[in-house]
DNA sequence: CCATTATGACCATTTTAATGGTCAAATATA
DNA sequence: TATATTTGACCATTAAAATGGTCATAATGG
């Protein structure tokens, strides 16, 4: 009845994301990794869905020109908060 | 001219963001933390821009019942590499 | 104002992500 | 088909995140 996603799904999607996008690059993991200045073991982990750092994510997102539109998520999310306070 | 985002303003931006919604939660960094099972340290660094794992964010989204809408951005975002592909 | 609570800043230790390497299987390519 | 490349799966080591603690200062509430 509850689509309950957990964690550990979100991961999975985020390393089904990585792969496409690098995929859609024609890259291989080391080509990618080299050019993150990571180890291929660290995209490979972060493909399978392994935990990984905030900063591996964010080095692909800024390879991929995805960095700006996902600060501005955050900090629009950011502003709806803290308007909403102001509310009450 | 180009505002370029660089990684460490992303993580800070995050890191405000947990702040903003912690505080329209009324709690303390102490309440957040034994709520999710992390320790306050983990809090204090994720809030203060530090780096921080994927699972350590993922927690307080799910707190904060925000974890159904990234999965979705984030399987809308691979669909829509995955589509791109085949129009060429 | 005083007392309480919250937070930032450390620190030592433990846990775990990142690294660099190998190898076999899968996949792409000639 | 044969060959080269890529990838998943390990593993030992290193780097760094997480933990649990203290302390001083800031913020909050009575």
């Amino acid at each position: 009845m509850f689509n309950t996603v957990e964690i550990k799904d979100v991961k999975n999607e985020i390393g089904l994301l990585v792969k496409a996008i690098r995929k859609q690059r024609g890259l291989s993991q080391t080509q990618l990794a080299k050019s993150l200045d990571v180890s291929r073991t660290t995209i490979q982990n972060l493909e399978l869905g392994k935990n990984f750092t905030v900063d591996t994510i964010l080095k692909v997102l800024k390879e991929v020109d995805l960095l700006e539109q996902l600060n501005g998520k955050v900090v629009e999310a950011k502003d709806q908060v803290l308007n909403a306070k102001s509310l009450y």
